[in-house]
This record gives structure tokens, C-alpha cells and sequence, in this order.
RNA sequence: AGGCCAAUAGCUCAAUUGGUAGAGUAUCGGUCUCCAAAACCGAGGGUUGGGGGUUCGAGACCCUCCUGGCCUG
């Protein structure tokens, strides 16, 4: 993964509100790169405020790959992601530019880097029958049923956890076979790229939950409710759906309903921001560990020019390498 | 000024006839193979507003003070 005849590829992760956007337009304005975002929220068209989507002036500047990529009645998924972001960066790199990616979706970059195994896709009517079936004996009652399909993913996955627990059992209905024997089989990892991986975290959690409550209050003023209420009258939407699950939307989605005042909405908008932070965080600690990130403070002021540098040398190092 | 009511975890509230305090949420930590801004798991946190009293024992009963709210002037 790492020879030196690969190509290079920045991958820059963070937590929300730790100034990426930013980050990414002076670096694409400084290197010969272009962007591509990992957003699992920035895909959907017409989510613009709860998003924190960079304005057309910013993205005119700085072209970005893979924002506004669906509608919000839409799912996407990483093996998605993976696949478009592998063939953005194979374009990219064809025109002798570098593949920038940055962005907060942990799940996307691992996928894209480490690969995934040979599984089915996610299938509507599958999930659907799944579903009913959790209707009628719950969750737990269908981790027991997934006990005897598939004792070895049961066994590791919680009775209460849906998503998961749905997931083994729409691979078994797909394929006639336990999830745990497909994930034995060898993984197909195709990463051709020398991954520049950078991390920006705050040094400080509370200056970074300052900046999520004011981003919150910006997004509120900015019309985010409106934004929730469109939707609701262009598309046809379920609270369920993953768009509207998104950090902002879902509270904005039970302001509209009744369910949450002007006082709620402002409270719980935040916390779930908070919440989106601290996972993200748990993230990259755990690929920090895992060593080869450059870490640098968020909330330094001189992050921009030090990572700059640092890119500056890690790309003259590769070269070298390369001409040797 | 007088009367009444309330006061318990950061927040909202529980706690049979007095038997030394629990839940939701927040916060923190973690998990993560096709919904991931998702889904799930775990942990810490309260000298029960202060002081005094009754009692073997008080969040609970009595006195007093503080604070907040309501009513009357």
C-alpha cells in the first residue's frame, strides 16, 4: 500500500466544526489537488444549512467531488462512497493533480483505505421484511432467530442492536449464508494510492463545543428549519430515512412536528453535534493507535501553514523516493 | 409585610406507613465490514438548599434561615 510508484493521496479526517472546509480550500489553492469530500451528509442536494456545506462562491473556487451526489429521499452506502471515491481519485490523478480527501465520515474512510469484503448490497425489501419481523418479536427476538442462522455474529453483536442484527440476517436471506463465513473469506483491499494521512482535533473539547453551539445557533438563523420544512414539501420523506437522521435534521424534522419548542430544538441540536464529535474523535484515537497519522491541533492558529509544510515534506519525501 | 407552595445528579423528575436515594436526559469512555451526522454498549456523577431538633435510624416529621413561585395587602 505504501510503494513508493503509487500515487499520493492527502487524507485529512476531523470532527464537525473543527474547520476542514476551510482547511481544504487553502490547501486545494497551495497544491496541485482537488477535493473530494467524505460526507455522508454533504451528498444530499438541497441540504445545505444543516449541513454546514461550503456556499457556491467557496465551491466554484474549490471544486469538490462527490457533494450533492443524491437526493434526500435516496441511500447511499460506503461500498458506494468507495467506489466513487476510487474513481474520482483514478480521474484525479490522471490529470497529474493529487486526490484530496477530507472530511468527518470515519466509516467512509476506513472503507475506502481498508476495503470491504464481498458482501450484497443493502436490499430494500429485504430490510423491509426484516423489519416486520422486529415489529412483531423485537429486536431481541430476531438476535435470537440470527442465534441459530448465525451463531458466531450473534454472539458478537448486542440483542438490541438493530442495525447490525438487520444486517446479518439480510445477508443470510440474500445469500443462504451466515455473515461470519462471508467476512472469512480473504478481503479485497484495492487502494493504489500512498496515503498523507492527517488528523485535526481539538486540543481543548470545551473551545470545540463553544464553536459547535455557535455554529448551531448560525445554522438556526440561518434558516435551517425553513430548509427542513422544503424538503418536507419538495420530497416525499420519513423520519426514518437516513438524510432526515442527520445531525440537525432530525431535531429540526420534531421542531416542525410539535415535538420540540424553539428552546428544545436549540438544546438538543447541539448535543447531538457534540455526540457526532466525540464518535468521530473515538475514531480517529483508535486509527491514531493504530500509528501513521499526523495529528495537529485544530485550534492552534498556525494549523493551516504547519500542515502545509507538513504535506510540502511528506510529497518531496515521496518523490525522492520515487526518482530513486 | 402576611399567608400558601416548592426545593433531591448539569437538566426534568421518582423514592410504599420515617429504614441511609433511583430513572430519563446531558457529560465522559467505547464498539463499528454496504443506513455511519447511523445503530449499539459501558461508566462516573447527589454530605437530598443551610443550620438545629425528634428518633436506634430523617429526602420524608418539627423549628429556623436562605432562595424561587403563587395569593392577599
Amino acid at each position: 500500500m505504501n510503494q513508493p510508484n503509487h500515487p499520493p493521496a492527502i487524507i485529512l479526517m476531523g470532527p464537525t466544526a473543527s474547520g476542514k472546509t476551510e482547511l481544504s480550500g487553502m490547501l486545494a489553492q497551495s497544491l496541485a489537488c482537488e477535493v473530494i469530500s467524505v460526507d455522508s451528509a454533504q451528498i444530499y442536494k438541497e441540504m445545505d444549512i444543516g449541513t454546514a456545506k461550503p456556499d457556491a462562491a467557496f465551491l466554484k473556487q474549490t471544486p469538490h467531488h462527490l457533494i450533492d451526489i443524491i437526493e434526500p429521499h435516496e441511500s447511499y452506502s460506503a461500498a458506494k462512497f468507495r467506489d466513487d471515491a476510487l474513481t474520482h481519485m483514478r480521474e484525479i490523478t490522471e490529470r497529474d493533480k493529487i486526490p484530496l480527501l477530507v472530511g468527518g465520515s470515519m466509516m467512509y474512510f476506513k472503507s475506502l483505505i481498508e476495503g470491504l469484503n464481498d458482501l450484497p448490497e443493502a436490499d430494500p425489501m429485504t430490510r423491509m421484511l426484516i423489519d416486520t419481523m422486529a415489529e412483531e418479536k423485537g429486536w431481541p427476538g430476531v438476535h435470537a432467530k440470527l442465534m441459530e442462522l448465525d451463531p458466531e455474529t450473534a454472539t458478537r453483536l448486542d440483542p438490541n442492536d438493530s442495525q447490525r442484527i438487520q444486517r446479518a440476517m439480510e445477508i443470510y436471506h440474500l445469500t443462504g449464508k451466515p455473515m461470519a463465513e462471508w467476512l472469512k473469506k480473504p478481503k479485497y483491499v484495492y487502494f493504489p494510492y500512498t496515503p498523507i494521512r492527517i488528523a485535526i482535533t481539538p486540543g481543548d473539547r470545551g473551545v470545540l463545543h463553544e464553536r459547535i453551539a455557535t455554529r448551531f445557533d448560525g445554522m438556526l438563523n440561518a434558516g435551517l428549519v425553513e430548509e427542513v420544512a422544503r424538503l418536507r414539501e419538495e420530497y416525499v420523506l420519513e423520519s426514518t430515512m437516513p438524510s432526515m437522521r442527520c445531525v440537525g435534521y432530525r431535531q429540526a424534522w420534531q421542531h416542525l412536528n410539535g415535538e420540540f419548542d424553539k428552546a428544545a430544538l436549540h438544546e438538543q441540536g447541539i448535543a447531538a453535534t457534540r455526540q457526532l464529535a466525540k464518535r468521530q474523535l473515538t475514531w480517529l484515537r483508535g486509527m491514531s493507535d493504530e500509528g501513521n497519522i499526523a495529528d495537529f491541533d485544530c485550534l492552534a492558529p498556525d494549523m493551516d501553514t504547519r500542515i502545509l509544510d507538513y504535506i510540502r515534506q511528506e510529497l518531496e519525501a515521496h518523490y525522492a523516493a520515487e526518482g530513486a
